[in-house]
DNA sequence: ACCCGTGTTCGCTG
DNA sequence: TCAGCGAACACGGG
């Protein structure tokens, strides 16, 4: 489900539920090693038990949990977490644990707190000391454009390092921090953009109305997500989005009589209207 | 059976 | 040295 809005819908889910809780008890699937890596499951276990979480930030795509241990009040250990392709966290009061369950943690209020990831492309590595900072890859994100802002010329000049296509290079997270493959398209299609447009040619006025798709088709996620709204594709859903998934369909721009094509570009697929994205 | 998927990482190439 | 590319990871849904 994630990219930047999904992220933040899960960092608010996180400090709803679980903001000042004690963890009072882990179950862990012994089926998904991988999701603890480096240090593996018993180490994230020892590591978290017994602690309370006293901080959820993100950037980008990441979570960044902040967790007091608590046999050693002030000593701090971090947990960076990542929802990959199909990672959510989910809870409440007694709440069971879903399916795919992968990680489910008990609470001293009786809440249990649940990160639910079938394919398992997800992440839950320890940060010795909550230092972030010293995480590499944390280190080499870009600004993220929800919490740090996102201004045209500072997109024109990070795009201008690169001769990629405008939308393979919003999806580098040294770029911008959040964006990915359905939102670079939403983005495109607001900019009016061809997303096979060299990154390095764009006007300035193609960045700027780029950096406004940005901001917009993040904005319109983020608040339907407020509403309660899903949204991401799943099965049964209405799709939300304006040119995600949608080839075949009109162009959703008035007046527009474009047909929504599906192309293929860095092994994802792109969403476009080639009548009115130049 | 086959193709597709909201993400990242690794190894190869020029 | 490095930008860019393709495979790989793993599982479920259409």
């Amino acid at each position: 489900m994630p990219e930047l809005p999904e992220v933040e819908h899960a960092a608010r889910t996180l400090r709803r539920l679980a903001l000042g809780r004690r963890i009072v008890a882990v179950a862990l699937d012994a089926r998904a090693p991988r999701l603890f890596r480096p240090d593996g499951p018993a180490a994230f276990r020892r590591a978290v038990l017994g602690a309370r979480l006293v901080a959820v930030e993100r950037h980008g795509k990441q979570l960044l949990l902040t967790l007091e241990a608590g046999e050693a009040p002030g000593r701090l250990v971090g947990v960076n977490a990542h929802l990959g392709m199909t990672g959510r966290w989910t809870g409440g009061p007694a709440a069971p644990p879903p399916t795919h369950a992968r990680a489910s943690l008990s609470l001293d209020d009786g809440t249990r707190l649940h990160y639910d990831d079938p394919r398992m492309f997800g992440r839950l590595r320890l940060v010795p000391g909550a230092d972030f900072a010293a995480l590499p890859g944390l280190a080499a994100l870009g600004p993220d454009p929800v919490r740090h802002g996102l201004d045209a010329a500072g997109l024109q000049a990070g795009l201008a390092r690169t001769r990629r296509p405008v939308k393979v290079a919003l999806l580098d997270q040294s770029l911008l921090a959040g964006v990915g493959n359905i939102h670079a398209a939403e983005a495109c299609w607001r900019a009016r953009l061809d997303p096979r447009r060299r990154a390095d040619r764009l006007t300035g006025a193609e960045a700027a109305a780029l950096a406004r798709g940005l901001r917009a088709t993040f904005r319109f996620a983020l608040a339907k997500l407020d509403g309660g709204e899903v949204v991401y594709i799943e099965a049964g859903g209405e799709n939300p989005f304006h040119v995600y998934d949608r080839a075949g369909a009109r162009c959703r721009h008035p007046g527009c009589p474009g047909t929504v094509r599906r192309i293929v570009q860095a092994q994802r697929s792109t969403y476009f209207c080639p009548r009115c994205q130049r």
